[in-house]
DNA sequence: CCGAAAAGCGCG
DNA sequence: AAAGCGCGCTTTTCGG
């Protein structure tokens, strides 16, 4: 492989419908700027200062950043108080409550690019508060900018401030915190014209204006970019609406599993004065049974995870208790009570990072709704479709395995998806030579985790442990797998050596997605670069079919994002056509990759869980 | 009292 | 030759 990025490219990866980056906007001059002595900051407290302000928006300028402070996080629950405008040299500071009207009235007049750092925060706000309607298709975010320059870098705006405009940047914040702590002051409290708060706060538009400036030219792939601002808007809009939930259900799933852990804790406390969530107690109580504890934590500890329970279970039935009280608690406490408190009016609005992981995969919290476990369907039965809709869910199928079979260009993997049968009895049948292998047949898991663990990097050794077999037993299957798709481990050490010679010649070993997005692997890890470019890439599929969808007009359908997966609310009565355009968008069957990239759509649904359920004839 | 770390466990 | 990747949340523990 060469130094070529383009060795990795492949296919048509045009975008639909998100003109983000303008032809002109580059073109736009921009000046040598030196540290922050000139600039200014002007709070909106007079008639007068808001004609100087909306005359000062009349000049000329590449981007107007636009930035707000709020109470805190809970948009719903708190409340907007000040909005920043700025360009490079001058920042403005606009009371909401007082002088909002001005705000809007600016923006309406404004028709130029506009930046945020980071607009999912910023766009929650001004979505709940304000009657202004981000223009998207003129919109950008630095730290979305900041991340696709490079992902392992600090993206919020103090750090980039200081490492690229000025080290004094992060100064203002100090002095901000200080005070909090003199006065017992904090962002909901803090007085609106206490100087180092409207002037930091200006201030951070004026960074935010210069960051753009800086990071604008160097954005060598507008692709990425593109996408990612286009599935920002998008993901957005899914927050904003949100996920209905069963509110009844909730409660009475949670006060139920609570009180059998209350009392479940309480009897080991009576019984064994044993802590239940303590695993240092539980260690020194089967040890005192007699029990081998042979497995340990990472940081050295005896472990008691499941893994260790399970094995301890069979001699001492109490280890079973402890799992149960374990899977209970977490049931309630992580699932249910966050459902209970994080919902607003019976809908869930989960924060969605859409560059979460450096890989480009999105990540959620508030709750966490990619995490909800499939093995206990009671959890996503909590979730529900809007009125008079049912839930449709699509997934691709094996996505990260077809674009190894892609990338490897390996002709026996690639022939394995064309099969009619399960595609990983069907690679056990060839790995094996054994045609008679089915579902229930133990060598399909086998090959599947030697698959898998092939995706994630993993030696011989790891497989074996994820298997549970011996190393020895593990290693034939291996072999098997690299005897019969040998292109495989060609590409991974394709991978792996080209990522090595990019850490010695360039300093940092990395690999380039074929949407041109960078991936960096840590300094002596490259072999984790064979995962991170499929995850990654996967990643940018699902990415680009959230905007196929979206322009297809399913945008207000989708619920969430989890990873290769889509979950939708649809009217009842459309539930065929819909089908078929999600597979439209989603599927990518036009031979730009080696193996059809495809995806089944299933409900159908009433409650989400139901598609976790054994499905009876 | 608070924040970070460790341990454990949920997902793709 | 060998290397499991990427996340978030809760509880407990521990140090400042």
């Amino acid at each position: 492989m060469t130094d070529d990025d383009t060795e990795l490219l492949s296919g048509d990866h045009r975008l639909p419908n998100n003109p983000v980056l303008h032809e002109n906007d580059v073109r736009v001059e921009v000046k040598e700027r030196r540290g922050l002595d000139e600039v200014q900051v002007h709070l909106v407290n007079t008639v007068q200062d808001a004609v100087e302000m909306m005359s000062w928006l009349g000049e000329r300028r590449p981007v107007l950043a636009v930035d707000t402070e709020t109470t805190g996080f809970n948009a719903w629950d708190g409340d907007l108080r000040l909005i920043q405008i700025g360009d490079a040299m001058h920042g403005w500071a606009i009371p909401w409550h007082m002088w909002g009207g001005v705000f809007v009235e600016a923006m309406q007049k404004y028709e130029g690019q506009i930046t945020f750092h980071n607009a999912a925060f910023d766009a929650r706000w001004l979505t709940v508060h304000t009657p202004w309607e981000i223009p998207w298709h003129r919109t950008h975010d630095t730290m979305i900018m900041a991340h696709v320059l490079d992902p392992t870098q600090q993206v919020g705006l103090k750090p980039l401030s200081n490492r690229f405009i000025d080290r004094r940047a992060s100064a203002g914040e100090a002095l901000l915190k200080a005070a909090f702590a003199e006065n017992k002051w904090g962002w909901a409290t803090v007085p609106i014209d206490f100087g180092p708060y409207w002037e930091y706060g200006a201030l951070d538009t004026v960074l935010t204006a210069r960051l753009w400036e800086q990071f604008r030219a160097d954005i060598r792939y507008p692709q990425v970019y593109e996408l990612e601002m286009g599935v920002r808007r998008v993901v957005s809009s899914m927050e904003d609406a949100g996920s209905p939930i069963d509110l009844q259900y909730c409660d009475d799933q949670y006060q139920d599993l609570t009180a059998r852990v209350e009392r479940a804790k309480q009897w080991w406390l009576d019984t064994y004065d044993v802590k239940v969530g303590s695993a240092p107690q539980l260690v020194k109580f089967f040890q005192g049974m007699g029990a081998n504890i042979d497995r340990t934590t990472a940081g050295g500890a005896p472990s008691m995870d499941k893994a260790m329970l399970r094995i301890l279970a069979k001699e001492f039935p109490l280890a079973e208790h402890i799992l149960k009280i374990r899977k209970s608690e977490k049931l309630a406490g992580t699932y249910f009570k966050n459902f209970l408190e994080k919902n607003v009016d019976g809908v869930l609005h989960p924060s969605i990072r859409t560059l979460g992981a450096r890989t480009g995969r999105m990540s959620m919290t508030d709750p966490a709704l990619q995490t909800l476990p499939k093995g206990e369907p009671t959890v996503r039965d909590a979730f529900i479709p809007r009125e008079g809709e049912v839930l449709l869910s699509a997934d691709y199928d094996q996505i990260e395995m077809r674009l190894m079979a892609h990338f490897s260009r390996d002709p026996g993997l690639a022939e394995a998806f064309a099969s009619e049968t399960d595609f990983f009895v069907g690679l056990a049948r060839q790995v094996f030579g054994d045609p008679s292998i089915d579902k229930e047949d133990p060598r399909r898991g086998i090959v599947k985790g030697v698959a898998y663990g092939k995706a994630y990097g993993a030696g011989t050794s790891k497989m074996a442990e994820t298997a549970g077999l011996r190393f020895d037993v593990m290693q034939p299957s291996v072999h098997a797998f690299d005897r019969n798709y040998p292109g495989v481990l060609r590409f991974q050490n394709e991978v792996g050596n080209l990522g090595m010679n990019r850490e010695n010649s360039e300093g940092i070993g990395y690999v380039t997605t074929p949407f041109g997005r960078r991936l960096p692997a840590d300094s002596g890890r490259t072999y984790t670069l064979v995962n991170y470019l499929l995850q990654s890439h996967a990643a940018e599929i699902l990415k680009r079919a959230l905007l196929n969808l979206d322009s297809a007009g399913l945008g207000p359908n989708m619920l969430l994002p989890v990873h290769d997966e889509v979950i939708f609310s649809v009217p009842k009565d459309s539930v065929e056509e819909v089908t078929r355009t999600i597979k439209e968008c989603m599927e990518v069957t036009d031979g730009s990759y080696l193996v059809p990239l495809t995806a089944g759509v299933e409900g159908p649904y009433d409650r989400w869980g139901t598609k976790y359920r054994k499905k009876t004839a």
